[in-house]
DNA sequence: TCAATAGTGTCTTTAAGACATTATAAC
DNA sequence: GTTATAATGTCTTAAAGACACTATTGA
């Protein structure tokens, strides 16, 4: 079928080229901060976005997303855990491609069109997080924040749209558990998933989840060995049941 | 910030470059066939997708996902845009983009990376489609045969890709009037959607959509310019209420 | 004791699910 | 009357929503 005699009527080089691919990689992660007043109670949690500091042309000085070129060698995808790797120092971490960036001058470097990421990391994955080569600094920020700097090239728009699908995605998947132990109680969840979408709210959100079918069986009860349930008294003075995520992957419909 | 100095010490040419990136498009649409049998009827439904025979290397002969490479001066999604335009003569119909597909040596002409769009037609915008330049033939294929071709380069995958996402969409959102006129029975609306997702049974489904909050508003009663409700009788002797979807964007949540 | 979080009781309303029944009108 | 589709009646069960109330235990 690939005969050369028309093998030779293809050549790449007739054509303009991109001058690049690069994967840009919005990393999100949950701080936890001890609220000064009580002794025991849940941690103030904020929803944070891992910026770097150019060093080099263009917008030398100006924060913008971690990235870099992808290779021939490999896809996208591992191009960007590649740079999540370098960036972070973490691997197998939820990270998900969500759109492409193909503005014609959106970088004055020249033909770029940029592959978006995001990852969500446990916070304490992030501690050996340090600049590299292509970073003057590395710093976490809040979301709220950074969408006020101005950050390179169109990485304020890439920032709105990973928020966007992560907001989405909190409501409709269960990626809330990349946020959270493996094992937790009720209040984290429900505050995990106000963290990122502060206009969550439901009263009776413990009562709703417990209440079989309800949760549809995405979220079960831990028990210990000797099948009693297991209890956890780390954030409040009475212990609280521990739950987890099951394997069960949720399916929704607007026609139920 | 973007000094001259700087500026001189990037250049593209210094690191192997994509050789293009192509935009492919599953052009999906339904096709209706009159019931031979009955005199009024639901016609039935079959999920089509678009293909096109290549007449040149690579791949001759076989047939693939039409697309096409993008340009310097245009997005992906313009290209897309531009190339459905070029395959079917259809613009201003609901176009997505969904993934990337960049494995090394998917292209034997170079390093390709493709970026992948869906698109929902109507059959009936199809009739003006043609064969043009880069294709020996056009054609529509029942989904489920084209998934059981040889396709040229990853162009299974792709499909496959674009099938399962589809089938999301169909359930989440209100994708269902791109195959729907604007006013529509039930009987159609359920039809498209077990068109598409074959799976989908709900033997009280016309009690459900109509009985208030559980369509959350994302359909409406048709009413003509006296207030009463308009009905129709294409599809059976006894005449049926006519909906439309209203501009509501439905919002589903796991944790309800 | 109180503070902070965890969890239950109770009642009302709404929706889901099943399935039989009735309605309409062309033929 | 038959046929094909449209729509309602009725009953049962499950879930949502509100909100007051009780539980636990360290400090």
């Amino acid at each position: 079928m690939q005969t050369p005699e028309n093998e030779t009527n293809y050549s790449a080089s007739k054509y303009r080229t991109p001058d690049g691919a690069p994967a840009d990689i919005v990393i999100f992660t949950i701080t936890s901060t001890e609220k000064p007043t009580a002794k025991k109670s849940l941690p103030n949690r904020e929803l944070q976005v891992l910026l770097i500091e150019r060093k080099q042309w263009p917008f030398t000085g100006q924060w913008a997303l971690p990235g870099g070129f992808s290779k021939e060698t490999e896809t996208i995808l591992e191009s960007a855990k590649r740079e999540l790797w370098e960036e972070t120092g973490v691997d197998d971490v939820h990270i998900e491609y969500f759109n492409v960036y193909s503005a014609p001058n959106r970088d004055p470097r020249g033909w770029m069109i940029s592959h978006a990421f995001f990852a969500l990391v446990h916070e304490d994955d992030l501690a050996r997080r340090r600049a590299d080569d292509d970073a003057a600094d590395v710093r976490l920020f809040p979301v709220e924040k950074a969408l006020r700097m101005e950050l390179a090239f169109d990485h304020r728009q890439i920032l709105t749209d990973a928020l966007q699908r992560v907001r989405q995605q909190m409501m409709t998947t269960t990626i809330a558990k990349e946020f959270l132990p493996d094992e937790f109680t009720m209040s984290e969840l429900y505050q995990v998933i106000q963290t990122v979408v502060p206009e969550f709210e439901d009263k009776n959100f413990i009562r709703k989840i417990t209440s079989t079918q309800s949760r549809k069986g995405i979220i079960e009860e831990v028990k210990d060995r000797n099948g009693q349930p297991k209890l956890s008294n780390q954030y409040s003075q009475r212990a609280a049941q521990l739950y987890r995520f099951t394997d069960v992957v949720p399916t929704l419909s607007i026609y139920s």
